[in-house]
DNA sequence: GACCAGGTCCTTG
DNA sequence: CAAGGACATGGT
């Protein structure tokens, strides 16, 4: 029944908000976040943050500078996030996609989040969390970012959905307040990384941090 | 040395 | 449509 996931979902949120309360998380400009959001794929926060800093090193920090870029370059300034050929080649058509179709990633800015979706879940190498993560944090959007831990606690909560009926369910119960968004991912990647370990989790959230 | 990380795409049965 | 493999480096 939704009826039912609805309230756990309600719970959780209320849980993890008592518990991690005003975190923040994934900070930058907007041309940061898309980067990041590619680089991050499959892969730890912590690399991620040094290829960024090895970007910025070089002003390769923007989409803009990256469209001009030589792949080899981009590719040796994100080896340390793995799958760099692959990722190399998502960031230059990520790239190529904002400059000839908007021209400036500020003239995104306009455009309702809908069509901003939908332009973005064109681009190969872009897919539904890569896209969200950059709605919400890169563009403040009501987006709500489902990725493997989300799935996982609801399931330990017995909420067994396809991941684009979480991300409604989600997103029927938040505020339409984009840092609730924020914040509220954010809770769930903290407390999975805690409590989460990959072969047992059979401890329920509601169960580890009841008050 | 084995195992996994804030996914996505492509191929198979 | 579910399942499995490829992509690759760095940390435990």
């Amino acid at each position: 029944m939704s009826g039912s996931s609805s309230f756990k979902i309600r719970e959780i949120l209320r849980i993890l908000a008592g518990h991690y309360g005003n975190i923040s998380w994934w900070p930058g400009d907007t041309d940061e976040v898309m980067i990041g959001a590619i680089l991050t794929q499959q892969t730890r926060w912590e690399n991620v943050r040094k290829a960024l800093g090895n970007l910025r090193d070089r002003n390769l920090c923007s989409l803009s500078a990256i469209h001009g870029a030589d792949s080899g370059e981009i590719g040796e300034l994100v080896r340390c996030t793995g799958f760099y050929r692959l990722k190399t080649h998502r960031l230059k058509t990520l790239a190529a996609y904002v400059m000839e179709t908007y021209g400036s990633v500020d003239a995104m800015t306009g455009e309702p989040s809908d069509r901003l979706r939908a332009g973005l879940l064109k681009i190969k190498g872009v897919g539904a969390e890569t896209a969200d993560s950059i709605l919400c944090y890169g563009f403040s959007r009501t987006s709500f970012v489902i990725d493997a831990y989300t799935e996982k606690i609801c399931s330990c909560c017995g909420i067994l959905h396809r991941r684009d009926q979480l991300k409604t369910l989600f997103e029927d119960v938040l505020p339409q307040d984009p840092d609730a968004y924020k914040r509220a991912h954010a809770h769930i990647v903290e407390y999975a990384k805690e409590y989460c370990g990959k072969k047992r989790c059979n401890e329920c959230i509601l169960e580890n941090l009841k008050e």
